[in-house]
DNA sequence: ATGATTTAGTTTCAAATGTAACTAAATCGA
DNA sequence: TCGATTTAGTTACATTTGAAACTAAATCAT
């Protein structure tokens, strides 16, 4: 017998690992930039980056949209809320919740870290042409479909 | 002016934000059924792959093959011996570092684990053909490149 | 209506992580 | 060859994260 045949399995190899390490690279390095500069986390850009995209949200909308869980939302809400960057308004329909916005101040960093991010992406991205960016969305697609886990699974 | 030209940032177009949450429903999904079944972390089992490729490493070889930082290997080696699933041998050569490998108990741990992740990597990528599998691996080799830190940047 | 359950969001506590400081051995340079 | 620097790995401390428990409001079922 082969003592060289193992399981099969090469960490440098294997999909899940490669992906995790790009997108901790570029995740990284995009975080590195607007934390230098602004002090702000990953999970509080996110939310930052929800509430930019125009609505005022509500934090279960943002759990929704940012696939962070209720808890990490809850906490850069709070800290986004301290440094005046997010502002929350009572809802009128429910009382358990409130409904969050930028502020004028939020929407100034926004302006400038999301230039920075943009511009971080097409960098990284210039590496690919145009069709073969199109193949990589629909691929990424169709993964993220298959590793769905609210896909049912009976 | 139209209030809709915002920065032009949706983050669930954004790349990064969506290789990140690809990244973690892949990696959550395999680790949830490792740890289940054996109590071992990400970043255990990353230590127990390359090592279980055959060759015994030093600590500082874990690192350059797992991309992960010193300190983060060290506590998971220290654990894994805790538990008997890695053996320290002194080195020869140089008495700072020691030479790292699977006991017959991590070895077998990790013939049950590697499928497994196999497994669910055939799983998810079967949404994929061949070809395009082939395809995928290219651009994110290529996204790796562009992407990755210790580039030139000058 | 009103008690039982669900939902929104927060708080608490333990575990995981990152950064910096540290120890000990190896290498470098005069 | 011996002091200065670098390297391997660990430890300590502060911060972040995750899970579970919790509070308060809404909805559901009778």
């Amino acid at each position: 017998m082969d003592s060289d045949t193992k399981a099969g399995l090469t960490l440098a190899a294997f999909l899940p690992y490669r992906l995790s390490v790009l997108s901790n690279t570029i995740s990284g390095a995009i975080a590195a930039r607007y934390d230098a500069a602004f002090g702000i986390s990953i999970r509080q850009w996110r939310v930052m980056a929800v509430l930019g995209e125009g609505e005022a949200l509500t934090a279960t909308e943002i759990v929704a949209r940012t696939a962070m869980d209720k808890v990490a939302v809850s906490r850069a809400v709070a800290d986004l809320e301290t440094r005046e960057l997010i502002a929350r308004a009572a809802s009128t329909r429910d009382a358990r919740q409130s409904v969050l916005s930028l502020t004028g101040q939020g929407r100034e960093i926004y302006a400038e870290i999301a230039p920075m991010a943009l511009d971080y992406e097409r960098e990284v991205l210039a590496a690919l042409s145009q069709t073969e960016l199109e193949t990589l969305t629909r691929l990424l697609d169709r993964l993220a479909g298959a590793a769905s886990p609210d896909r049912p699974l009976w």
